[in-house]
Formats: structure tokens, C-alpha cells, sequence
DNA sequence: GCTTGACATAGAGTTAACTCTAACTCTTAC
DNA sequence: GTAAGAGTTAGAGTTAACTCTATGTCAAGC
């Protein structure tokens, strides 16, 4: 199966105008031409899996290029494409562990307004403990 | 106790300049001012952690002032904040999911890497099954 | 054979979130 | 009393990631 800019657009959710900014940033090396029209084939489809999963775990652009870069230079890249996958996993770890600890505050928030909206009035909250009482770096997730 | 502006930079982890702009954009109006000099106390500290977090979770500059500014209104938008604070809570279950979802995609790969450095060659693994073999937006998490 | 629609390019414009510069003030240490 | 250091402002500059415009090509349907 062969598929169009605007089909591939619709799969990353993203525009034609996107897919076009992505190739001109170098990040489709290898996608097919016909009369200067862009084909996307089956064998496509695993670097816009690759390519989708980087986006949405916020790569830079040009990272994401460094990396189709390596992968270009073939089997002599296969330790430094894993050092940054590797890389991407700490990252997907330590976006996790922020995500749960504002979860928390969230959640706190959430209590705050509910017990608000009860007594129709803030003040009633306005000297509840808060869970987070300091706002120190190493009280953050690292 | 009380806090210069960079203090309380260094506290969220940003320069003296993204404090300034942060004010600018009126995400602090009940910041005390001393000779023109902002002076950050205890009490500023439950909406400094606020922002922090919200930040974090990636809300807009201008959707901060939005709550801030229903903030500023007291108890007759105690029902709006509510629901902010509830689509962040629906936005963070959301964050929560895609970053599960990626990090097979990632483990997947670490995998195929560690292979492929063994062999020497990426050729062994280059037709390895991928766990996530469409790319169709219903795939995708929501 | 002409219109339509989807594609193409180069390059300009936009937006968010900083980031910095210039010029100034104020406090503190010598 | 003066120099250093940290604060102030207005406003210009930067960067990333699009987003769009103008102009053009090409294949398909009428």
C-alpha cells in the first residue's frame, strides 16, 4: 500500500504543511518520490511510529534528525542510536514521576474547591494543609 | 520570611528574567513591592507551587492568567476554578496514558538495539515484529 | 481541451515563551 | 562618597515549530 502526504498527515494528526516542515528538516531521508510527489510506502511505517513516539515525548526537531542521521550511517551508529533511546527511557521515567507528583497537587486542588463550592465560600479552605509544603528543587522530582 | 526575585527563581528552576516576564504577563498581582523591588512571603507560596505546577503540566502562559484572574473575582468563580482544575486532572490521566503507551514503543526498541549491537548488525532484527504495527489515530491513545 | 483538486516549492509570517540589552535606582561595603 | 551588586523598566531579539501564501505542476473527470 502506498499512501499520500495528506493520508500520513491524518494518521500523525498533525497538517500536510507539518509532514512538508518534517521532510524539509530532513526527517523522511528516504520516502519515495513520484514526478515530485511524496509516496509513503509500507516500509515508511515503522519510522512514523518511531518518528510519532519522538514527537510526542517533546524531541527537539533536531535531535530527532541526529537520530535519523545515525541511522543512515548504518551498523557503525547501533551503540550511539541505543545510548539515546536509552536516553528517551530516563526521560519517560522522570516525566512519569513529575506527572504523579502533580497529579497529587492536583488532586489536592480539586478537594480544595469541592469543600469550596460546599460552604459556598473560600474561606473556610483557605488554611488547609497543603500537602507540598515547600517549594525547594529537591523537593521536586528530579 | 521573605524572597528576592532570585530566590524565587532559583526556587521554580527558572531565571530572574521568566519571573519578570511571568509578572508581566500579570501571573503575580498580589506580589508585595518594596521601592519598586517585589518582595515574595510565605503567603505567596501556596500560588508560586500552584504555578509551578501547572507550568509543568504544560499550561499555557495565558490560561494561567485566566485562573489567576478568576482567582483575583473570589467565591462567585469558585465553580469556573473548579473546572479548571478538573480538566488539568483529566489532562494529566491523558499525559499518564500516551507516556505508558511510548515507553513500550521506547522498551521495544532498547531491545532491538541490544540485539542488533550483539549481532554486530542491525540486519537480524530489522523484520522483528513491532508491537505497535498500525499507525491509525484510533490506536493511538486519546 | 479545460477545470478542479491535490500535490509541489520558496520563502514570509506567526506564536509562545522566553532572553537579553540599555539605562536607571537603591543598598551596602569599603 | 563611591563602586559593586542586585534590583527595576521598556522594549528589542531569539528560537522552535509550525502555518500560510504565492506560484506552479500534473492527473482525472467532464
Amino acid at each position: 500500500m502506498s499512501y499520500s502526504i495528506s493520508e500520513v498527515a491524518k494518521m500523525l494528526n498533525v497538517s500536510a504543511y507539518t509532514i512538508r516542515y518534517y521532510d524539509k528538516e530532513g526527517l523522511f531521508p528516504l520516502v519515495k518520490r513520484v514526478n515530485g510527489i511524496r509516496v509513503f510506502e509500507d516500509k515508511d511505517f515503522p519510522w512514523l511510529r518511531m518518528l510519532n513516539c519522538l514527537k510526542n515525548l517533546n524531541m527537539p526537531i533536531k535531535k530527532i534528525k541526529e537520530y535519523v542521521d545515525l541511522a543512515l550511517k548504518g551498523d557503525e551508529t547501533l551503540k550511539a542510536r541505543y545510548e539515546l533511546i536509552l536516553e528517551q527511557e530516563k526521560n519517560i521515567e522522570k516525566q512519569l514521576k513529575e506527572l504523579k507528583y502533580y497529579k497529587k497537587q492536583i488532586d489536592f486542588k480539586k478537594a480544595y474547591y469541592e469543600k469550596a463550592i460546599e460552604a459556598g465560600t473560600e474561606e473556610v479552605v483557605k488554611d488547609w494543609p497543603n500537602p507540598h509544603a515547600t517549594l525547594e528543587v529537591d523537593e521536586l522530582p528530579k
